[in-house]
DNA sequence: AAACACGTTGGTAACGTTGTCAACCGCTAG
DNA sequence: CTAGCGGTTGACAACGTTACCAACGTGTTT
């Protein structure tokens, strides 16, 4: 079967099959205009030498690779892990595949993995955010390809972009807690308010609450990662100050379960003595008790669409530049507040 | 910058510093043995249109690519994404990049995606469990690079495993159970027991019961995937049979966690009535009250460990093959049993 | 009967890089 | 003074595929 141990290439297809190596080529990649006989020969060859088709080969005469560049920041979040689920979904059927880099949250990493990446001639990009360093932007700004921005809408786009509005999003929770009658509002943050989204997030919610009368008292940024201890370090921290919070917004629900959770083991009641609201809508969020507040936002939906996008121009569809499609995001009013 | 539209590439550069191509190819990948006044004059040129490695190229004439093909079965449940991080840190300082697949648990789309991916020539690849369809097992003999598989230890590896051993896990937790003098158990499954590793388990759990004098009552396996509401439905069921059950295994930690906030919301007391023990140890299981009795696995260190055999064999590193790495999984015993 | 269209097949030349071998340089050892 | 050696550079030919153009046969139109 291994002729002479070398992978057998189309040479060999068609040697066997007698027929032109373009022929050969041309029945593997299903072009139109080949003849049942032929087709037969080709597929017999193939058959028998165990024949694999080489897409690097095909690629360097072809132009781009059908892969497509995928950076987020982290796979330990419950976040970008659905995002990644949606973009492979809207990927099947195709021929492209998912090439996955991760930031870790670390500024300058976005940019040295897309440089990376680069040089594998992918078909399209997807990455996380609107903000990029210049250097990003300027690879970007070479890229033949789609350019697929999730996360965040508003903001300036560099080719499409498809996320759920950090500024709505601020003003909801604003809104609802102070509807609800809290004035003595904090907030807490983790990551060091990397990424930019969360700043944006936070600082809506900053200024809707001010614009309502009812102005920020404190904040806890945190350096760690996103997780319930965190969370739970972040509340002791606020309550340590001791400035009679009556409510807490937090940057994300694994934050905001995580000082459910240390509440509920301090016997602090909830809302009574304090409220929570998190971000993101995390299924579990609505299956403990008390439900949680929190911010639905629709993570597969948005993998999906940006892989959609990206799938629809590699494809041929000439989409315009600068779009950019916001989804809808929606409050769930939980037993937290 | 850009001359005639084409991307620059080597000839560009070579022409530029006014050196031969294979020289600028020599300094671009650093290769040793070049005077500093070539690498000046290449690197000066390279910079000054822009050139970027084109890899597809270079993988043509080499052999592999320095693509890591990464097959798993979806990315919406706790357990894969962080694999697929611990992978991502082990190739983290390589050139190697990972290509993400997903089966969405179809039996048969392992391996077509496998088929797939290996049309890129991967260097290595990573796949999960040890079961497999007798196409891919002959995809992969017929594959040159590392083939590592995760999950799962017990049984036969084609090349090297990283896991833990679903024996041992169905083990301890029937152990477990007897050892609290629970005599009534059953078992709650969900995915059509795919993929195969949970039902190892959950085999390995009825074996040890019967062992123990204290055989299984009864099983519910679901056709859905695993989330919070089946783990509900799967209770729900099984409470349905009035069967007087004292305690309950569950699949993983999501349907346990589920069946604990039914529980709550039902006023069914845990584990008066009835004990529940979950599998994977997910945080939030030990943040909860009461915190659920599960078996934590290393997930980030399989795929940390997968990543380093993949990439020290890539390196250079003869390891030999038929290799299993098993490692440790720990009980916890939370308050639900 | 000639001209033409169309479906089908093949030959040739790329695509951008790197492995191999050869050539050259300056230097040291004999 | 020459042979030889290591460090450095270059020419050439691949790697496996596909775009492009040419050529063929068959059937249809004028």
């Amino acid at each position: 079967m291994d002729h002479g141990g070398r992978k057998p290439t189309l040479k060999d297809v068609a040697a066997l099959g007698g027929v032109s190596v373009i022929s050969a080529s041309r029945v593997m990649r299903g072009a139109p205009n080949i003849s049942p006989a032929l087709r037969a020969k080709v597929e017999k060859a193939a058959e028998t030498i165990g024949y694999q088709r080489n897409r690097i080969a095909g690629s360097l005469r072809g132009q781009a690779t059908e892969l497509i560049a995928v950076i987020v920041p982290s796979m330990s979040n419950h976040v970008f892990p659905q995002i990644v689920d949606g973009i492979d979904d809207a990927l099947k059927g195709s021929q492209l595949r998912l090439v996955l880099g991760m930031t870790k949250y670390e500024d300058t990493s976005e940019e040295a993995i897309l440089r990376d990446m680069l040089t594998w001639n992918p078909a399209g990009v997807i990455l996380s955010g609107l903000e990029h360093s210049r250097q990003t932007e300027e690879m970007l700004a070479h890229f033949a390809g789609p350019i697929v921005e999730v996360m965040d809408c508003d903001g300036d786009v560099i080719d499409k972009a498809v996320g759920v509005s950090m500024e709505e999003a601020g003003q909801l929770i604003a809104r609802h807690l102070v509807e609800r009658g809290y004035k003595r509002i904090a907030y807490v943050g983790a990551w060091g308010e990397r990424p930019k989204r969360s700043l944006k997030r936070r600082l809506s919610f900053e200024a809707e609450l001010a614009r309502l009368g009812c102005p920020i008292i404190t904040s806890v940024i945190l350096d760690e990662a996103s997780s319930l201890e965190s969370g739970a370090e972040g509340l002791r921290q606020l309550l340590a100050r001791n400035l009679d919070l009556d409510a807490v917004f937090f940057a994300n629900d694994d934050l905001a379960l995580g000082a459910l959770f240390y509440c509920q083991a301090q016997n602090i009641s909830v809302p009574g003595q304090i409220a929570l609201a998190g971000y993101n809508g995390l299924e579990m969020c609505q299956s403990i008790s008390p439900r949680l507040t929190t911010i639905s936002t629709p993570r597969y939906e948005m993998g999906r669409l940006a892989g959609d996008l990206a799938r629809k121009q590699i494809e041929g569809d000439t989409a315009p530049r600068q779009q950019s499609i916001r989804l809808e995001m929606k409050l769930i009013e939980g037993e937290t507040t």
